[in-house]
RNA sequence: UGGGCUAUGGCCAAGUGGUUAAGGCAUCGGACUUUGACUCCGACAUCGGUGGUUCGAAUCCACCUAGCCCAGCCA
């Protein structure tokens, strides 16, 4: 797989290198570090990142923090960290707060032009000010004060002279204009608070239709990539890099951002899960937060293969979550070591076998990647099996796993056939006792029968006990998406069984096995010395219908 | 007649006047298989609608329809 598509940014890109109007695109991501990134943000980091290496440039990690009432220096290490799970590297790491100063300046530029005033009116009168979607708004009466008096006044506001909320700086545009935004925007305000980066430094912060286009000039970002909705901002853009006389003019391009059906990605509403105990935090695997992804096991070159595959389209759509599992075993189909494991186990006693004899047999980690090598496998009297693969009586022609009178193949050990079950009180399956066929060790060429399938097992006195969490979606599969979450919420989207894997694998963190025939699996943090727990990162497709 | 944007198979998505309308996911057949996995073959759309321009249109024009975004001193 792995195929890319094109896309029309890069179109836009390439034109640009080839006529020469840049010799390098420089891009940036700039998230504003007011709560956690997900699967969604995805796109747009790795996209700007790759468009970016790809052409010769480089991609700038730039926290757009103008407002510090909703943000914080946590989110912005768990971003950085995030971000570098995922392979981009950011040439600068910067903040819009470094730029306060010189954003002043321009702003003061602005006023200086006659092209921004302080107005007086409250948020109430503003808004009222400001006309409707049909309706063009009225002139504020503040908007023809002098370029003097607006300059002392501004000056006045950043040294804190007036009350949080008292007068706002505002572009003077457009108040009639169909394009809301121009209508004298408000691109200064007063608030009061302590900025993580710039502590009491400002009373005054700018807004972000101001400092967006601001920051990216500075940074001499060529194409600043954002999402559909600021495609009415774009105007806006254009011209506060115009009359703010920037040296550098990037152009802002919108796409669609990436919408996985069916997932939960609000703030709002994972904080509620997260203070509901619905969830475990911020990084449930059952969450796809990027955060909830590497606890899960997923590898990041998947979500890059994802995101690359889907492209960067103008339209906005929804991606199912099934797409992105399909990337997830493509790439670790190929990446990950195989284990066997037992998630339900039942016992096998191989009846002629002998008692306190385990045999070893060396198999390969991956069949088709020699490099990975081998591990030991054990075998002996003593074994689980799954339960789902044991069915007294045979149910059809196409079962082709263990049942009386039935032969099977333990992967990689030897046929055995079940000849007695032994059950518990409620009459579900203890032990099977098998006999097996010494003949039929695996690697012996051995081919006068036909095993009627190959099944997985685990030695059981060398076995490691395991704890194995398996994950469904959160949401229930097709549940409406009107609906409130709480209604929607899959009872089963977590269920914790009790099983065992071979003796000799020693799981390293965040590393994803294939547990053969099950799907994969990876180390959870949770793992104790003790106790090892894993994720299921991903189920096994399967064409096997006759599930019950 | 506020403004802006989008519309290609169940989902994602290429395509910018001449292609049998890429590819991926899903689905359905079949081959292979010591993972019912992987791999491999094969099947699977006339491009929101209607008119028009053209020798020729998913690609150009007109009208229509549907959906999304915009009235934070959020980003």
């Amino acid at each position: 797989m792995i195929m890319e598509n094109r896309n029309f940014i890069r179109t836009i890109i390439e034109e640009d290198l080839r006529s020469k109007k840049h010799a390098f695109p420089i891009t940036r991501f700039p998230p504003e570090p007011n709560g956690f990134l997900h699967l969604g943000h995805a796109r747009a980091i790795l996209m700007n990142y790759h468009l970016a290496m790809e052409h010769g440039g480089y991609f700038n990690l730039r926290f757009d923090d103008t407002n510090p009432v909703k943000e914080d220096v946590l989110f912005v290490e768990a971003m950085k960290e995030d971000i570098a799970w995922l392979g981009c590297k950011w040439k600068n790491l910067l903040y819009a707060s470094d730029y306060f100063e010189e954003m002043y300046q321009r702003a003061m530029l602005l006023v200086e032009k006659g092209l921004a005033y302080v107005c007086d009116l409250s948020a109430e009168e503003i808004k009222n000010y400001r006309g409707d979607l049909k309706t063009p708004g009225q002139n504020s009466p503040y908007r023809e004060r002098s370029i003097e008096e607006n300059r002392k006044i501004f000056e006045g506001m950043r040294n804190g002279e007036f009350a949080d909320g008292e007068r706002v700086l505002r572009a003077k545009i457009d108040m009639a204009s169909p394009n809301m935004n121009l209508r004298d925007p408000i691109i200064y305000r007063i608030q009061r608070a302590t900025h993580h980066n710039t502590k009491d430094q400002w009373c005054i912060y700018p807004m972000y239709d101001f400092a967006h286009p601001l920051e990216d000039a500075i940074e001499g970002i060529t194409h600043s990539l954002c999402s559909l909705e600021f495609e009415d901002h774009r105007p806006i853009y254009d011209w506060f890099v115009k009359h703010c006389e920037m040296p550098n003019v990037p152009r802002q391009i919108e796409f669609g951002k990436l919408i996985i059906a069916n997932q939960i990605t609000g703030k709002r509403h994972i904080r509620k899960l997260v203070e509901e105990g619905i969830v475990e935090g911020w990084d449930d695997p059952r969450l796809i937060t990027l955060s909830g992804l590497r606890r899960r096991g997923i590898p990041p070159k998947a979500i890059e293969n994802f995101i690359k595959a889907l492209g960067l389209p103008k339209s906005q759509g929804e991606t199912e979550i099934e797409m992105f599992y399909e990337y997830v075993r493509d790439y670790l189909s190929v990446e990950a070591r195989r284990v066997h494991g037992v998630i339900d186990p039942i016992k096998v006693v191989i009846t002629n076998y002998p008692e306190n004899q385990v045999e070893t047999l060396e198999v390969p980690y991956h069949k088709d990647r020699e490099a990975f090598g081998t591990r030991p496998v054990y075998f002996g009297r003593h074994l689980y099996i799954e339960r789902d693969d044991f069915i007294e009586e045979k149910p059809n022609k196409k079962w082709k796993r263990l049942s009386l009178g039935i032969e099977v193949r333990l992967m990689h050990a030897y046929f055995i056939k079940a000849n007695h079950v032994i059950y518990d009180e409620q009459g579900n399956v203890l032990e099977v006792h098998c006999t097996y066929d010494p003949e039929t060790k695996s690697g012996s060429g051995f081919d006068a029968r036909k095993p009627n399938g190959n099944i997985h097992f685990v030695e059981a006195t060398t076995a490691k006990s395991v704890e194995v969490r398996l994950y469904e979606n959160l949401l229930k599969q097709d549940s409406d998406s009107s609906a409130a979450i709480e209604e929607r919420l899959n009872p089963s989207s977590k269920v914790v069984k009790h099983g065992f894997i071979e003796g000799a694998v020693s799981p390293e963190p965040a590393e994803a096995f294939q547990f053969t025939r099950l799907g994969y699996f990876a180390l959870d943090k949770d793992t104790k010395d003790d106790q090892l727990v894993f994720n299921r990162v991903v189920e096994l497709k399967s064409s096997y219908k006759l599930k019950k």
